[in-house]
DNA sequence: GTCCCTATACTCGGATAGCAAGTGTCCGAGTATAGGCGG
DNA sequence: CCGCCTATACTCGGACACTTGCTATCCGAGTATAGGGAC
């Protein structure tokens, strides 16, 4: 079970925007630059995130990306599911209806003890998840991050706010 | 984010050999048999499955896999790692240092917190599989499944067994 | 001097190649069995 | 009749093609701005 790349760059990327002030925008050429990823690829995360209705775009010169409400009201989980897709990692195929002794699917109750199991272990994962929001993550990085680093971030974004 | 088929064959499977006779084994091509899927391929994920230690091998004819130590000693989650590998989900490729104002890696204290968020919402998932044992997979399906089934099944097994 | 029009440059958005990992298959190494042979 | 030897057949184990999805990139559609011209 692998994570893709995105989820880390957005992430990151939606913890800047929550830094931006009210209506200012940042294209994504700019958010590649901070974090020295390829900008093509970095825009196509972005433009997940847009169709999930996280952030929102602004076309045009001046245009550029911001987040689509609140901080607070988008959830890590919110970002995971929009970059990584909302399919659930374990899939059942039923293999316990195969084999010698066929019967009507009509006949288990419920779904594979197997697949409850997986499921309820995602369900964990993603509660935890839930449990945080970009709101935390800027919290976090404006906490922890050395006051060298967050003093260049600032001068940095001073230059390139839209 | 998405789990390897060859887990839930996997699972299915140490749930099978968890039900024969104590050192009675089954060969990979009749645990393909029973749920219609690629022997060759199944026997890859056994052969994973042994070199984690959770299943061990008897070579020859009459040979064949049963479990390496009690059912109830193996967790879902032992069964999942040896599978579907046991490095982490989310790796952080530490992009929080990248663009301006780039300061020395030890000006940072501890990980990333979008990483500790990440990594949490892992070990909840990994708590969740480690809850259970191959045990109480067998004893879901002796439960649940059809009477029918299940007597089909014990009477091919009693067939096929060594 | 002011207003309007046009050309420009910069943005997002989706469509297009490249590559790694999961998927599926095959053949070789090793061993317990079954049959034949000798005592 | 009994014990030993050999050939056999069946198992696991690792090495080899193929397909799906992630990675990376490019070019076209659309818009706000800046400059020039007309009034």
């Amino acid at each position: 079970m692998r994570l893709s790349q995105g989820v880390e760059w957005a992430l990151h990327s939606c913890s800047v925007l929550a830094s931006l002030p009210p209506s200012r925008v940042l294209p994504a050429a700019k958010l590649a630059e901070l974090y020295e990823v390829p900008g093509a690829y970095l825009a196509k995360h972005l433009q997940a995130l847009s169709q999930a209705g996280i952030v929102e775009s602004v076309p045009g010169p001046k245009g550029g990306y911001r987040l689509a409400r609140p901080a607070a009201d988008i959830t890590v989980l919110d970002v995971v599911l929009a970059v990584d897709g909302v399919d659930a990692a374990f899939t059942c195929t039923e293999i316990r209806q195969c084999g010698p002794g066929e019967c009507d699917p009509s006949q288990y109750s419920g779904a594979c003890g197997i697949a409850r199991i997986m499921w309820a272990a995602e369900d964990a994962w993603r509660a935890s998840l839930r449990a945080h929001t970009i709101a935390d993550l800027l919290g976090l990085a404006m906490r922890e991050a050395p006051p060298q680093k967050l003093a260049a971030t600032a001068v940095w974004m001073q230059e390139v706010i839209r």
